[in-house]
RNA sequence: GGAAGGUUAGCGAAGUGGUCAAACGCGUCUGACUGUAAAUCAGAUCCUUAGGGUUCAGUGGUUCAAAUCCACUACCUUCCA
């Protein structure tokens, strides 16, 4: 089946949505956060722990599958579900972001895209009819488009041509797509000019896809500023029952501004990676657990949060693992800041079922960016 | 008792007349990270009131100039008695 977006109720005061989606593999509430697994694995993670956090659809990457361990093996291995032995929703990056990512050279020209492989130097050739067969091949429940995904920097006729092309690609994606078990999604480009972001919206709404995706909003240095108005002027030409996705997006607060522009879902490295480096988010702002001063403190990271490491764990034991490079303690702060944002999902939900987002908003900003611990 | 080598910042370790407040690594501290080439990367790390000040085991010397050369002292390592 093809996945279907339920809108529920729209909130009074801003464009939030309450809706459900429904997947090959469970339904979920919207707004949602999913979590990044890249390479078929969500960093430090099983998929059981994932599941019992409650979280819904996670990612993985199709320039990444396909070098390693190559798309054949997960497709002799029965999908991506029975390879990774996760039974909840998978949803497929195209390799867009490499596009944008990887380091040059690299060559963009209408056929497709040439990388040097990140791992061997090899030089690769990716098109849109390439990223469909290896996602066809992954069996996810959501495969997206291969587009390009321009740096924030580009200027204006580059974003022009370059979303013309992801527009041509998005049709050649949906022209060789024929996996009727998996929904394709398109994503609309053009950086932050207003008509740009239209012109990509309506154009590739027209190709009438399952769902549909902004891209290219999380990419270098823009300002939050910029990236809010990318989402506003191409929400409003998004089909309302349609699930609408910000590609990449993961910082609490661009959770919060994204659902009250209408975005639906969202993915993001930054939990996990944060987690990595020794930061974990709370309810008054990002702390890093490597600071000295957590040496002695043998309170919970967030003492409002109950999830596995703040149940059992202090934050001088845990600084204790990050500073001693112990992969638990890397465990530890990806299972708490997932948790994190999948709470403030649910939190964004309630407040949408009130319609009381703006103030939902004002009192977590309020207390965001407020030391209390 | 004799011979040889050594002593450099929190630790390890380069440096053997000026370009040396002293490479590099570790440790420590701080910051960054938004569709993962990211368990990564960047900066700071003698003191400072930011003008400078005080350093290379100690003391004395040679020199315009010493971590670097000389003398003695202390300590360490190895070898021979």
């Amino acid at each position: 089946m093809k996945v279907e977006y339920t809108l529920l109720k729209k909130e009074k005061n801003t464009k939030g949505r309450l809706g459900k989606i429904k997947t090959n593999h469970g339904e979920y509430e919207t707004p949602m956060f999913m979590p990044v697994g890249t390479q078929a694995t969500v960093k430090t993670l099983s998929p059981e722990e994932i599941k019992e956090m409650g979280a819904g659809i996670i990612l993985a990457n199709t320039y990444h599958l396909w070098q390693r361990p190559g798309e054949n093996i997960i497709d002799k291995a029965g999908g991506l579900h029975k390879f990774m032995n996760y039974d909840g929703p998978i949803l497929t990056d195209s390799g867009g972001f490499q596009v944008f990512s990887l380091a040059e050279p690299k060559n963009i020209t209408e056929d497709g895209v040439t990388f040097k492989s990140h791992i061997n130097g090899d030089t690769l050739f990716l098109t849109p009819e390439k990223s469909m067969e290896i996602q066809n091949k992954l069996d996810s429940d959501i495969a997206m488009c291969f587009d390009e995904c321009p740096p924030a920097s580009a200027d204006y006729d580059y974003l022009k041509n370059s979303l013309e092309r992801t527009i041509r690609w998005a049709k050649r994606c949906k022209d060789s797509f024929n996996n009727p078990n998996q929904s394709l999604f398109g994503i609309i480009q053009g950086g932050f000019y207003e008509n740009l972001r239209k012109y990509s919206a309506l154009e590739t709404v027209k190709l009438d896809f399952d769902g549909y995706a902004i891209g290219g909003v999380a990419n270098d240095n823009e300002s939050k500023e910029d990236m809010y108005k990318a989402i506003e002027y191409s929400a409003p030409y998004m089909p309302e029952d349609k699930v609408r996705y910000l590609m990449g997006v993961g910082d609490p607060i661009d959770i919060i501004e994204g659902v009250i522009r209408g975005v639906d879902i969202f993915d993001c490295v930054i939990p996990t990676r944060l987690a990595r480096h020794g930061h974990a988010y709370t309810k008054n702002g990002k702390i890093n657990l490597r600071n000295a001063k957590y040496k002695e403190d043998f309170s919970s990271v967030d003492k409002n949060c109950n999830c596995y490491a703040c149940k059992n764990y202090t934050k001088s034991y845990i600084r204790h693992l990050i500073v001693a490079e112990e992969t638990f303690g890397a465990r530890l702060l990806s299972i708490h800041n997932i948790n994190f944002l999948i709470n403030l999902t649910k939190e964004i939900r309630e407040a949408i079922k009130n319609d009381q987002l703006l103030k939902f908003r004002d009192k977590f900003i309020k207390e965001y960016y407020h030391e209390k611990n």
